[in-house]
RNA sequence: GGCUCCUUCGUCUAUCGGUUAGGACGCCUGAUUUUCAAUCAGGAAAGACGGGUUCGACUCCCGUAGGGGCUGCCA
């Protein structure tokens, strides 16, 4: 186990191709890309589709799509497993070689029937052809390895879960090659592993009790051990198994419900792990100072409200244009047109609406005062606010506004508390007819903000057409 | 069934034998006397249960309950 020399430090995430890439695999993702950066390791990808009937092309392009859109690209091209089928083919043949390994030539059936058996009587399944010499069979077989004996203690010494001891009982003869040769996921693994230089395996803890029975494997190769941190699994708001009901969704779906992927990454990353009352922490950040200690033990769950809440620290972060970008995108989803000059007014507004949204959608939403058509539609609130004295200020606002000869914040600002003070009044009586005029009573910023946005031309005629209604 | 992992406010979590059990989201109240939101100021809110160990347990040990995982020629 010891090594004098210091390894460089090795990562992977290793999905198997038979569904899109989900919260659960993108925080694996991360961590394993955090820790390799951390140590300025590497990152790999390792797709394993040895499973044929399951895996699927669209499969690995969603994964692949979903790690770009994170950013969590792979310091190394992918590696697919079911193309490296010959290696582990001929390894399997050593162990068999080396006595590690044997031919079993069990039917499916069979072994069925023996592994019910062995569970009645409270042992892991045993293959009767574990010591004997069956040189002369020539019937179909599987490579299975020779499981320890009932009283040999496998300890993994995980970094998350803590030394974990299982018996030599409980250990089946697992199958390594199935009868038409090809790997099975443990043994693909551990080669895998082993040829990538993988130095330390981060995944969900439901591969803990597998850890044991790889390490059997590793050990009957002579191999080292990679270093194990078992990670709980997400579960859904109910404490269940996560589900697409509770947000076990690709991340894809993340992305056009209107979540910044660096917020997806942030809050993925609070999720399992802390660091004292540190909360919201930029990737950047993340990849100085994360580290295996900090991880939970305990399974978490999803709070969509926090997720948004770390969408909307990361929106006021985030370049205004990019941001106009993704409102344009959402605005063709929605077949909604918007007028370039009305994106310009948009991008303009961008630093006060995304300090009001959660999500990209609301930002659409939120500038409709911008884009909606003229002449507004007044809802009946509004249009009951520009009647009587609100039209009386309404009328009064366009006359003194259309004289403005700055167009700015601190004029229009000045310019209403001069017509409050005229009409002797505060202005919680006159900024509501105002809004109202302006906005048809769509939600906007503040007053003075709204106008300066509309622009001058359009707020004299939004003033003017109120009076007339 | 066997084996194994987990259990602090509703949620994410801090605490690594001695704290008024801290922070964040959400929630409630108030403020900004211009909607909605944002912001600011307050507030309610937690150690699953039962035994030990100890001068002293959220923290260590055992058990119970609840939940997760593995037990495949799936990964």
């Amino acid at each position: 186990m010891s090594n004098n020399k210091p390894q460089q430090v090795i990562t992977r995430f290793a999905p198997s191709p038979t569904g899109d890439l989900h919260i659960g695999g993108a925080r694996t993702a991360l961590f394993n890309y955090l820790f390799a950066k951390r140590h300025n390791g590497k990152f790999l990808l390792r797709i394993e589709d040895t499973d044929k009937a399951r895996s699927t092309p669209q499969a690995v392009a969603a994964i692949l799509d979903g790690m770009a859109w994170l950013g969590l690209e792979a310091d190394e091209p992918p590696i697919y497993q079911a193309q490296r089928a010959n290696r582990h083919a001929e390894v399997a043949h050593e162990l068999i070689a080396s006595g590690k390994a044997f031919k079993c030539y069990l039917t499916p059936e069979q072994a069925t029937i023996q592994r019910e058996k062995a569970m009645a009587a409270g042992h892991a399944f045993r293959s009767p052809y574990r010591d004997g010499d069956h040189q002369n069979n020539f019937s179909p077989f599987v490579v299975r390895l020779r499981a320890p004996d009932d009283d040999v203690a496998i300890i993994i010494d995980d970094k998350v879960q803590g030394p974990v001891r299982t018996m030599g009982k409980d250990l089946d003869d697992m199958v390594l090659l199935r009868t038409d040769d090809s790997p099975t996921y443990m043994l693909a693994v551990v080669v895998d592993d082993y040829d990538m230089k993988i130095t330390h395996v981060i995944r969900g803890d439901d591969h803990l009790t597998n850890a044991a029975r790889q390490s059997v494997l590793i050990d009957a190769l002579g191999w080292q051990r990679p270093i194990y941190a078992h990670i709980p699994l997400i579960h859904g708001s109910d404490g269940k198994k996560l589900s697409k009901r509770h947000g076990a969704l690709a991340v894809g779906e993340y992305e056009k419900m209107g979540y910044l992927p660096e917020a997806m990454l942030s809050y993925l990353l609070r999720l399992g792990w802390a660091k004292g009352d540190l909360d919201i922490v930029p990737i950047a950040e993340a990849i100085e100072i994360f580290d295996l200690e900090g991880l939970g033990k305990s399974p978490s769950r999803l709070d969509f409200d926090k997720l948004a809440q770390v969408n909307a620290f990361f929106m006021q972060l985030a370049d205004d244009k990019r941001l106009l970008e993704m409102v344009r995108k959402w605005a063709e989803r929605s077949q909604i047109e918007i007028a370039d000059t009305d994106f310009t007014k948009i991008l303009a507004a961008m630093p006060i609406l995304k300090a009001r949204a959660k999500l990209i959608p609301d930002l659409l939403e939120q500038s409709e005062f911008i884009w909606a058509k003229t002449p507004m539609q007044f809802t009946p609130k509004a249009r009951e606010l520009v009647g009587g004295f609100g039209k009386e200020v309404v009328t009064h606002a366009a006359t003194i506004l259309k004289e403005l000869s700055n167009w700015d914040i601190e004029m229009l600002r000045l310019s209403l508390s001069n017509l409050a003070t005229e009409k002797n009044v505060g202005m919680g009586k006159i900024a509501p007819a105002l809004r109202a005029a302006l906005t048809g009573g769509l939600v906007a910023p503040d007053i003075a903000q709204t106008m300066e946005i509309l622009g001058k031309n359009e707020v004299s005629a939004r003033l003017d057409y109120a009076t007339k209604i």
